[in-house]
DNA sequence: CACAGCTCCTGGCAGC
DNA sequence: TGCTGCCAGGAGCTGT
């Protein structure tokens, strides 16, 4: 699933080719894919706009337009891929929106489960109002990460996977962040102490810096706007390894299901002191 | 406030 | 072989 990493791969494809691109042409595959307005309106009021920039908040790709914004959420198994124009090609497999452009391009937004959305609105902030930080701007510091868990009680990993708490962060790199700095995903939020909150922002900034470097990681579904794969799969320490041992211990890789998210982890490098767990209040 | 459970979707896979 | 049915999972929503 696109995250954080894959989706700033993506925006990095398309900048290089969009910005300044006219939309001349658009067409819904699958209406529900339009999120708001209403696809007609969404169709009439994007052809004619022209691409000024092409940025990332949190899991969106941004599309700042001469009128308004494009955001396009990827969600399960979106794809965003560059081609050349041709406007008789047939439909791909599961595509469910396509834009054209002036010079020819066109920008094909597939989808095998229908759960990615575009948004075309007025200003940046009706999609982006309650975003959570941005893991890699410089805000985002152990002092800034320890008010976000201290002032909430709540197990870690759901809390990480909050997107109005940390925008930007999904299943994959949460447990690999957790694993990095050490820290069991039920772990109370309000229980880390000043040096745990030091080695999960450290982590995490470390996890995703390492990602984007590597152009994302494919599991299934993620391609880049070239439809390339990303290398960063090979690299994950406990995503996708359960059963396997630990790179760093050699102890068995765990998969518990935590706020209803299949999640992995390290039982030795990650332990749950009995007087921090999340059901226990010490 | 925290969180469990449901919804949306479909390909992939286990079980029979 | 072919069918049924379960599962993953981001985010929004409701219910407890």
């Amino acid at each position: 699933m696109p995250e954080l990493p894959e989706v700033e791969t993506i925006v990095r494809g398309l900048r290089a080719s969009l910005i300044g691109e006219r939309v001349s042409g658009a067409w819904i595959g699958w209406p529900r894919t339009v999120d708001c307005p209403s696809a007609p309106a969404f169709l009439h009021r994007l052809v004619g706009r022209t691409v000024m920039n092409v940025t990332r908040r949190g899991k969106f790709v941004c599309l700042g337009l001469d009128e308004g914004w494009l955001f396009v959420h990827l969600r399960m198994t979106g794809r965003l891929l560059l081609g050349p124009g041709d406007v008789h090609a047939p439909w791909r497999p599961y595509e469910r929106a396509r834009l054209s452009f002036g010079s020819g391009l066109e920008l094909h937004f597939v989808d095998v489960r229908k759960f990615g959305r575009l948004y075309l609105v007025s200003s940046r902030g009706d999609v982006c109002a309650n975003l959570g930080i941005e893991p890699l701007d410089d805000e985002f510091t152990p002092e800034a990460l320890q008010r976000l868990l201290t002032s909430r009680r709540r197990q870690l990993k759901p809390l990480l996977l909050d997107q109005n708490v940390v925008a930007g962060l999904g299943n994959i790199y949460v447990d690999e962040s957790l694993w990095r700095a050490g820290l069991h995903p039920l772990r109370r939020s309000d229980t880390l102490t000043d040096i745990e909150c030091r080695r999960l922002c450290e982590a995490t900034q470390q996890v995703l810096r390492t990602a984007i470097s590597d152009g994302g990681t494919t599991l299934r579904d993620y391609r880049n706007a070239d439809n390339g794969s990303g290398s960063h799969g090979d690299v994950l320490a406990v995503y996708g390894r359960e059963g396997e041992a630990c790179r760093r211990c050699g102890i068995t890789i765990l998969r518990e299901t935590v706020g209803g998210r299949g999640t992995r982890y390290c039982p030795k490098c990650q332990p749950l002191c009995p007087s921090q767990e999340t059901d226990e209040g010490a």
